[in-house]
Parts: structure tokens; C-alpha cells; sequence
DNA sequence: GCGCCGATTGGCT
DNA sequence: GCCAATCGGCGCC
């Protein structure tokens, strides 16, 4: 039986490959939590890219391992997820080959489903900031810790296949909210979207300057 | 609208 | 003791 190409949920295949091409690709993707036994899925606008042992920004820089991000070096595809600041939680999909702490964090979503339940989540705030940061949509979504080291596909928080994007249509910038390798144009984001977890700068955003 | 700062946990020097 | 892949509140243009 054919399966709707929207509701397929993405291959572990599509996981195995750099950091940088996943982050990328996910972009345009639907992330379906029914963490809590509520529903709630976001449209992915920005994530950002960590490369594996070699990138000094990464968990695993130099194969460093601890009890914290022991799920950075399983197989890929599956959730690495991680206290920030011991307050937020942040949600990593794995990928590449086990062993390299090669990642994607997600950074943004613009809401779908469940707006309801996200906005309990989250208190009051509004609608475009339920899901514009990476503590943000963990909040909105309801993954913690639960959610460390389990597989993407079949579990409680799946990326599902999205409408194709235009070419063109997103951009790379430098990483968010790191002081090593931040200038590393990993950041991935949808040109013009307004549910990123930063306003757009520059082009038509912004004023040229007085001649 | 922008920038500074504190909250709070865990791993490392 | 220090720092961190963050967030939200407050003060000051």
C-alpha cells in the first residue's frame, strides 16, 4: 500500500550523511511529538549544524564522552538531548555513523498542530515565539531528557516528510550562542520566515544606509 | 528595540 | 570554581 508522501516518516538513511546536509534538508520537515500523550508538530525553520570530534563547538569535540552525551556517539538517527544552562533542553538528531558526535539541533519551528497544548506549555507568550529557540520548542513540544538516546523513527517525537522547498530558499549563517567556531556558516534557516529564533537582518529587512 | 544579567545543573580544570 | 549549543526580565535609549 502506497503511503501519503507527507505522513512518511524520514528513513534512517536520510540521517546518515554530514551534519551539515542533514541540517540543511531538514529544513521544510514536520516534527510530530505526542511526548505526554499530547499531540503537538512544527514546521522546522532553523537548525544548526555540529560537525563531530573535529569541530571545537561540538559536545564531542575530541571524542570527548560523559555520562551527559553518551547518545551523541550512538547510531544515527536517534535524539541526543541535553540540559542547557541547567534549565532548557535541547533536541539533537544524530547523524553520519556512530562514534564521529555528529549532530543537528533544532532551533526553530513555526507551530502546526496543537497550538493549544504548546501554548500551555509555554505560558504566555506570543505565538511566534512558542517555538523560536531550541529550550523553546523542547518546552512547547515536551521532550526532556525522556527523549536521550531514543530513535527518531517509531518513537514518541518523529520528523516527518514536508511539502519539497524551493531552491533558494534558505540560508546559511554563522552558529547561535557558542564562542568557539561560532563564525562557521552552519546555522540553516528559512529566508524570511518569522518564527526563527532571531529577526531578520539585512536586504529588505533593514534600511540601507543614508548615501 | 536593544543590551545586560541572573537562574540553575552538570562536567571539567 | 568555572563555564556552558538559553531564556526572559529589566533598564535604558
Amino acid at each position: 500500500m502506497k503511503q501519503s508522501r507527507r505522513a512518511a516518516t524520514l528513513p534512517v538513511a536520510f540521517f546518515r550523511r554530514p551534519a551539515e546536509t542533514v541540517a540543511a534538508e531538514l529544513l521544510g520537515k514536520v516534527v510530530v511529538s505526542t511526548a505526554g500523550g499530547e499531540l503537538a508538530a512544527g514546521r522546522i525553520v532553523e537548525t544548526e549544524a555540529y560537525l563531530g570530534y573535529d569541530d571545537p563547538a561540538s559536545h564531542g569535540y575530541l571524542h570527548r564522552r560523559n555520562a551527559r552525551n553518551a547518545a551523541l556517539f550512538g547510531p544515527p538517527g536517534i535524539w541526543y538531548v541535553y540540559l542547557s544552562y541547567g534549565m532548557h533542553w535541547c533536541s539533537n538528531l544524530v547523524c553520519q555513523r556512530a562514534g564521529l558526535a555528529s549532530a543537528v539541533l533544532l532551533r526553530a519551528l513555526e507551530p502546526v498542530d496543537g497550538l493549544a497544548t504548546m501554548r500551555r506549555r509555554r505560558g504566555s507568550v506570543p505565538d511566534h515565539e512558542l517555538c523560536s529557540g531550541p529550550g523553546k520548542l523542547c518546552q512547547a513540544l515536551g521532550i526532556t531528557r525522556d527523549l536521550d538516546g531514543v530513535a527518531m523513527a517509531g518513537g514518541p517525537v518523529m520528523v516527518l516528510q514536508g511539502e519539497p522547498l524551493a531552491p533558494g530558499s534558505f540560508s546559511a549563517t554563522p552558529r547561535i550562542g557558542i564562542t568557539k567556531a561560532a563564525d562557521w556558516p552552519l546555522r540553516f534557516h528559512l529566508v524570511g520566515s518569522p518564527w526563527t529564533s532571531r529577526k531578520e537582518k539585512g536586504g529588505r529587512f533593514r534600511r540601507s544606509p543614508a548615501p
